[in-house]
Order: C-alpha cells, then structure tokens, then sequence
DNA sequence: AGGGAAATTTGAATCGATCCAACGAAAGTA
DNA sequence: TACTTTCGTTGGATCGATTCAAATTTCCCT
C-alpha cells in the first residue's frame, strides 16, 4: 500500500536545510537573501545542502507575510477572466497598466469571477497591493467589495458621483457634446441616440423618467452631453429616441430595428460605445444604407478597431491606455486622499460621418 | 512636526480586534472564516468591533501562510507584460487559460519582466500554485527558472527536446509537412521559407550547418517538415532560400527583398507563423504581386487575424485556445509525472493560396 | 440536583520565512 | 598583552492568520 516512490510529499523548509548544514536559520536566510555577507565556505555548505534536499529557495509565502509587500496589483472586474483579452477597451487599458508595471517591476493578478460569491471571495483574499476595479457592470458592488479591503484603489471609468472613491474617467458629458456638436455642425437634425445600460439587464427605449433614475451616472452624463447640444440648435430632445442596448450586438441590432422603422429615420446615428457603432455599420450595411451617405454614425471610446472599420469609425477617442498608466500609477503612489482624475477626450473624424444628403 | 492625523500606521489585526471584543483569537478567526458556529451574540460583538477598528478582514498574506494554497496560476514569459494582450497567439492562448480558470476558480497571475535579473526574481517570488511557461524567445532559460521553483509547470509550444519538463505543443513536423504539402499539391516548385528564429538575435539566409545546431527544435522541426515534403516531390532542397526572421515585421521585410531578389523567385512562400505570413502578404501587395495569382503564401498558427487578412490566409491551424486549457488542467490536477502532449492541427485553406499561374 | 451530551470557547502550536540585538572569534592597534 | 574593530553567526521575536485538542459552558432529561 505505502508506496515508497521518492518525494510523496514535500515539506522542505529553510530550516530543514540549516539544519543539514549545520548552520542557524539566520544564516540559512542570509544565503539566499544576502550571500554576500555569509562566509564563502559556509554559503557552499548551505547551497549544497539545499540542493541535494530539492529546497527550491526562500518561499514566497513566508517572506511575504514578513515583508507585507506583494509587489503586484490587482485588476478586478465582474466579467469572467477572458474580458481582459477578448475585449478591445479592456486590452489597450490593459496595455497601458501593463507598460506601468512593468516599468516599476510589478507584477499584474487578474481578479474575477463566474458568479457573485466567488467574486467576493476572490477579492477578499486576492494576494496584491492595490486593485484597479473596472467598472463596467456591476462595479458599485465591485467598488463596496475593494473599499472593503482597505488596500489602496481605483476605479477606472466608475459611474458613480461618490466622491470618497478614487476614480480615472473622461469628461463624459463634454465628450458626447464633442460628437454631437459634430454632427450638427455637419448639418444633421435627426438624431438616435444608442445608450449604453442605464440600469442593469434592461433594453428598449428609454423614457426621461428612467434617465434620472439611472444606476450608471457615465451613461446619463453622455446623453446629458448628447441632448444638450441637441436642444442647443433647436431639435425637440424629447422627440429623439433613445434606446438603451446592454453594449451587445443583439440588443444594439434590436435597437436599429426599432429606430429605423419610424417614418423618419434619423440621418445620424450617437452611440455611446465603439461597440455599439461598429455592430451599427455593420448592420446599416446589411440593410442597404450607405455610411455616411445616408446616415452619419459616431462612437465613443477610441478602440483600435474603430480606425479599421469599413468605413472607418468617427469617434470620440478616450486616452485608455493612459488612464491604465494613471491608474497603476495612482495606486503604488498612494499618497495623498482620494483622487478623481477627468482626461480629455478627443473628437477623431473618420469616414462615418459626413453632412447629411438631404 | 509629529502630525496626529488619523490613522498613520494600520496595524490592526485579527487579535486587535479580538481583544477588543474580549473574545480569543481563535474565536475571532471563526467568526470570519466558519461564522456559524460562533455564537450569534458574540459574533455580533466582534464584527461591530471589527468595524469600529476598520479592519479589512481576515489579511489572506497571514491565511496563505497557514493554508499553502494560492488558488492562482502564474503565466511567464520573457516579453514585456503588454505582450499577453496585444499579441494574438498570446490572447487566444490566454482566453483558452482564462476559460480553465474561471471554471475552478483559480486566478491568473501575470509573470514578465523588462530585464533578466528582475524576470528571476519575479518568478523566485511569484504568489501562485503553478506556472504556465510561454516559451517563445528565451524560453530555456524560463523553464530553468520555473523548474527551479518545484512547483508544477507546463511549458507551451516549447521548443525543446527535454523530456523531463511538461509540454503541450504541436507536431511541428507533420504540421508543416502538411502546409507544404497543400503547396506541391496545387503544383508549386518554387519555393521560399520565412522561418523563425532558429537561435537568438540573427536573421538572414540560413545553412544547414545552422540548422543543425538550432537552439529553437521547434523551428528547426517546422523546416524540416516542409523540407521533407518539398524533397518528397523531387525539389532539390539546398536551392530552397530558408530566411530566419526575428518574427517581427523588419526582419521579414528583410527576408522577402532577398528572396525576391532572385531571377527565379518563388513561387510560393512557407512562413513558419502567421505574423510572418501577414508581414508577407501586406509586402507583396505594395510591391505589386498579387495573392495568390503571383505568389501562394501559407502560415502557420491560425490566428484571428488570419482570417480578415486580404486576401484571407491559408493556415496550419493550432488548437491554440485548447492548449491554453489543457495547461491549466495539467498543473492544477499536477497529477503523475510529467506529460508531454502533441495536439494535432489543422489545415485551413483561405483564399492566400493557389495554383502558379505559370 | 445530578449526569451526560452538545455547543462554544480557549490558547498553544503551526505555517515559512526575515530581522536584529547580542555574541564569539579573528584581526588590527597601541 | 590588553583593547578595539570588524566580520560572521546565532537564536529569539515577529509577520497574521488557522487549526484542533482540551476546557468550559449550556442544555436536556430524569
């Protein structure tokens, strides 16, 4: 039954080596920690020792709790693990906390979860110095969760006016007043707006009511930013419809079919993502509409894809990587009290906006 | 000088606050860790005293220690961090890791680093229960860190014969005897490799003395999978121009003035990744060579991006996104010794790819 | 009230290292 | 030879939790 195979388990400690050595724990540590101040014959003895028992240096776990420093942050969403790849917001951020990093020798634990309690769970014990929470769904209850922590952090992109969290965002509503003022200078005057969530797991037009009553307070800024402009040249905001996508195809598609199906199809499409607009030209191309011949359409984010879109993308560029940098670096500095950051934005003109035919 | 603002140092421990509940230090840690065999009232008692000290919870540096496990794996690799997402092999690859993690839970650690020495302290002191090594360039050296660690590893894609470290690649060989082989097929007998690198920092034509004392198996087993077709048709192989390339776009370029510098030049180019392929494709064009009415070219990995190329690129297609989960499986079910496995691939022909015209 | 079972609580031991004050030995100085 | 320095080594304290056998309290029943 007992098997004797070499190594069942494996409990080979530093101590289990000085003591091979013959030497105390001290010196034992000074080897791998300070070779340099331990005598060269002594140093030879350990290091031997410590190989011919398989010790594979100092482990982590200890020194860690000795140290205190983990020396890597953590990026934390509520999406499962694959978001940080997969999606193109999310990798050039990741780009820019990345370039930090590594310019300050950190490393980078991706948190996440599948479901609710994992997700808390995995917080509470995630082994790093700080966390930079992305906020997309569901990041109020990912902010509570950090803040519970009470490590350093930062929200990135954070719908949220509470101002006792440190966040890194844009000027929502002076960006979607950029790409609005855009198209009314361009001449447009039939506007839809495609929204990003207001609220969670809901879709379909939107009524003022709803507005105010958001959950995403970045959402309602945009569209703040949309209509004011709007109103600003005279157009009837409650006349323009508004229709609240969960930042899909699916839900961006049903959209389309409910906006263009009115007798007066707007000339000119605001989506509050790139995501969203980049599934619009698609979709316009399916039904036969030219872009920007027939209708004009201009995003917001800047992700790389928008600039290779057919035809390319009009857009507000945020400077996502550079907030990633911000945001890594907001946290190994900790220093002062909470800071909120807003960068510009950038109106980019590209190929899918052009003054409207009519 | 001596500032009494709140809160300077934050010691506070689980035993602080145990003393402040007047409660032992083992029932504090139940009240966290097994709540519900603490009585309700003192339960209450120590999380109000928890609260009013502002304490985050049990700190998962002290449980680690006592626990063992980290519940996260650890990607490494010699390339700077952004490399995980802005190269396409890395991110699919990732996404299949990602998949396998949030399907047990288990977190990704992300192990780089700028220079050599940082790279092994960053794997002497990663926080993680395995590593998943990405053997590109520098990869031996990698896995002499990891191994080092006696931790389980896997290496991907290695390109070494070593058959006590764990690997999960592909059969280079039949791999790249099939790539050639849909060539010959379709009637080509002029033919150029783009190879990549067969040992660190140099490119240009390669000779077979070079080949033979290739640092990289894995490109030398791509090379002599297509050279062991393209003699198998009667192509006198010493007249094939084998270009090794960094992998990177310049030395491609490089590679292809060369090549089609010649009076005779090729027919058809085998590129050993689709990097070099796309390089390969967007060259042709701007020299005025059309795919494939002039030149056939094949890559190998079959990465997204191979598929919206122009024209679209013919393959040999890695399970990339199944390695990346067969990984995470092996070091967390760490179960026998160490399993070296060969996923097969698969050719996907594209539109880059056609009979000469000659 | 008494006895035993069940429910809680205690406190010492442990996880694996690093740090540091103190100490011993070798080397240098007067 | 006696007295400092300098260099290396030692071993106890500490980092912050979890665990578990033993002690204590509470509860139940006769």
């Amino acid at each position: 039954m007992a098997s004797l195979t070499a190594g069942n388990r494996r409990p080979v400690r530093l101590a289990d080596i000085a003591k091979a050595a013959g030497v105390s724990h001290g010196t034992a540590s000074n080897v791998f920690s300070r070779p340099e101040i331990v005598r060269e014959e002594v140093r030879e003895r350990v290091r031997a020792a410590a190989e011919a028992m398989g010790y594979g240096g100092p482990d982590p776990k200890g020194r860690l709790l000795r140290a205190g420093k983990v020396n890597a942050i953590g990026v934390a969403t509520a999406e499962p693990l694959s978001y940080f790849f997969d999606d193109p917001f999310a990798r050039v951020m990741m780009a820019g906390i990345s370039q930090a990093c590594d310019a300050t020798g950190a490393g980078i634990s991706l948190v996440s979860a599948a479901n609710n309690e994992q997700l808390a769970w995995n917080i509470q014990s995630a082994l790093v110095d700080g966390f930079i929470v992305f906020c997309i769904e569901g990041g109020s209850r990912l902010v509570e969760l950090a803040r519970e922590r009470k490590l350093p952090f930062v929200a990135l992109d954070l719908d949220s006016e509470d101002g006792s969290v440190a966040a890194i965002g844009v000027d929502n509503i002076a960006g979607a007043g950029i790409a609005a003022r855009h198209l009314t200078d361009l001449g447009h005057r039939r506007f839809a707006v495609l929204a990003l969530p207001f609220v969670d797991d809901r879709t379909g037009l939107v009524s003022p009511e709803q507005v105010r009553a958001a959950t995403y307070a970045g959402t309602r800024d945009r569209l703040t930013g949309y209509l004011r402009e709007l109103s600003r040249v005279g157009i009837d905001t409650a006349k323009v419809p508004v229709y609240e996508t969960a930042n899909d195809a699916a839900s961006t598609k049903a959209g389309l079919e409910t906006i263009f199906a009115s007798d007066q199809p707007p000339t000119a499409v605001l989506a509050m993502s790139d995501r969203i607009a980049l599934v619009t030209l698609e979709w316009l191309s399916a039904r036969g509409l030219n872009v920007p011949g027939d209708v004009s359409v201009v995003g917001f984010d800047g992700v790389p894809e928008a600039s290779v879109s057919e035809p390319p993308l009009t857009t507000i560029a945020q400077p996502i990587a550079e907030m990633g940098r911000l945001a890594v670096r907001a946290i190994l500095e900790s220093d002062g009290p909470v800071s909120r950051q807003q960068l510009p934005v950038e109106l980019i003109v590209r190929g899918s906006s052009a003054p409207p035919c009519g």
